[in-house]
RNA sequence: GCGGAGUUGGUGAAGUGGUUAACACACUGGUUUGUGGCACCAGCACGCGUGGGUUCGAUUCCCACACUCCGCCCCA
């Protein structure tokens, strides 16, 4: 048996419906925020990644999945999605729109060569966002607050804002110094991974899980420390219109980000739910003014942010949040004999044009097996075609959850149908759509 | 790249160096010549991750590999 590759996934049945859910609602909160969908390739050159990720990270020295295509050209299948949007947006001179700031989503597929374990795959699906062509506060905050809100729609409650700066690039380099100065007198007291990144990339010594309760550790320089004023009151700013936005965020120091792109604005979102799993940050973004310049662009400040789809889905899962997936279909058409299934091959398609969701038999079953059917796929209700009801041109239908029954004329059937079938969904929605309407109050109170 | 635990049908799983791989659920058909979801009956793994080895004989023992799950590094 052909299997498939290690770290992917098949996404099918009752998973597939609530990713498409989940995507749905993506894409309707993004647009009420203004942001347009853009794909970029799979495949992008390979010196894209790594100019714009940073040589130094592990994404791209040891992650990336590299090839060379049958013309000779070295390509990587991307492994964020930053760096593709902003190669678009050079490319296509979105800069020159009178539409500013440019501001795009996605939801694609990455790909990272890595061991998988709970909540990582090598290939990952991730949504995010980039707002282009603003350096306001106002954007940080925004983005910041966009990405809470998402998960605050589909229904999580358990998030953990943890929000940092890092500063322009002079405050950047200070602390960078400052780091190094610190560090280097106890460098034996360091793990082997801390010595290597010493030299390459101080910052990531603080995200070390094998040191982080040393003494060092603890005494060593923060980046707010050493932001300049420009930078300090920047950030002030941000924290500013966040509480503006009833925004709850936590200042952590240790978030640095493992990409070279960043500055200004980091942060990351994190789920708190029992037995979720190492990994629990299931998004982050951050400020990346200089990145577009570096790329070849023009001077531009921008910021992103994005998250894992599958560790969102899981998230989800962990918190018991209960998506409101359709997973009924409105009607089932029996039948036993030739005549009546070609009847029932005409009524099918007439009924799925007028919008309603019908199956039908495709195995020529029984008529118990055809009942054991529609039962399975949570049919509202049936009809069981009768070649006598069908002379007088009528159809019996039958409430499969009241069991009641109805003769009517097959004219009438389109119109009996809506009148039914949204008597029953506002009984459904009083039962159980507390929990969107709830959401909806507690987000007007706090905004009066 | 490193470490730990696993891999038996559609599913959950029991089991053994030697004729037919238990049980349950699901599924299909029947009892019921056109009204189901109950009950009863019948059917349902030529196979025990893959490839080698030991053996008269291996799903069971040994080795290698693959994959899955969990963790480290790192990240979403």
């Amino acid at each position: 048996m052909i299997t498939k590759p290690k770290g992917t996934k098949d996404i099918y049945g009752m998973e597939a419906k609530k990713w498409q859910y989940v995507s749905k609602v993506i894409d309707e909160v993004m647009e009420k925020y203004n942001y347009d969908l853009i794909r970029t390739p799979v495949f992008e050159s390979t010196e894209l990644f790594h100019r714009g990720v940073g040589e130094t990270t592990d994404i791209v020295t040891k992650e990336t999945y590299d090839f060379t295509d049958r013309g000779g050209r070295n390509m990587t299948l991307r492994p964020e999605g930053t760096a593709g949007v902003v190669r678009s947006y050079i490319e296509n001179k979105m800069y020159g729109s009178d539409d500013k700031p440019t501001k795009l989503y996605y939801n694609m597929p990455m790909y990272r060569y890595e061991r998988p374990q709970a909540g990582r795959l090598r290939e990952l699906t991730q949504f995010g966002y980039e707002l282009i062509g603003s350096d306001d506060p106002l954007s940080d905050a925004e983005v910041i607050s966009l990405a809470v809100n998402i998960y605050k729609i589909l229904g999580l409650k358990k998030i953990k804002v943890n929000i940092n700066s890092l500063g322009d690039t002079e405050s950047r380099n200070n602390y960078r110094d400052a780091l190094v100065k610190h560090f280097k007198p106890h460098i034996d007291d360091l793990c082997d991974d801390c010595r290597e990144r010493l030299n390459k990339n101080p910052l990531r010594i603080l995200d070390c899980k094998i040191d982080c309760d040393k003494e060092v550790m603890k005494t060593a320089p923060k980046t707010i420390d050493y932001l300049n004023e420009e930078s300090k009151n920047r950030f002030e700013k941000v924290k500013e219109y966040l509480d503006v936005m009833a925004v709850e965020y936590e200042v952590n120091p240790s978030v640095v980000r493992g990409l070279d792109y960043y500055n200004h604005t980091v942060f990351e979102i994190e789920v708190n739910v029992e037995g979720f799993g190492a990994q629990n940050v299931i998004g982050g973004g951050g400020r990346y003014n200089g990145m577009i310049n570096q790329l070849g662009g023009p001077v531009t400040p921008a910021i992103g942010f994005a998250s894992g789809f599958d560790r969102l889905m899981l998230a989800l899962e962990y918190e018991n949040v209960n998506l409101l997936v359709n997973d009924s279909i409105d009607l089932f058409i029996l039948y036993v004999n030739e005549e009546e299934k070609k009847y029932a091959a005409y009524l099918t398609n007439e009924l799925r044009m007028n919008g309603f969701i019908v199956e039908t038999d495709y195995l020529n079953r029984s008529l118990k097996s055809q009942f054991k059917q529609a039962d399975r796929l949570n049919s509202k209700y049936t009809i069981v075609l009768n070649s006598c009801d069908l002379k007088r041109n009528e159809v019996k239908i039958k409430n499969n959850k009241s069991k009641q029954e109805d003769i009517i004329s097959v004219d009438a059937l389109i119109y009996y149908l809506e009148e039914k079938l949204s008597e029953d969904e506002l009984e459904i929605y009083e039962n159980t759509n507390h929990d969107l309407k709830n959401t909806q109050e507690c987000t007007h109170n706090k905004e009066e």
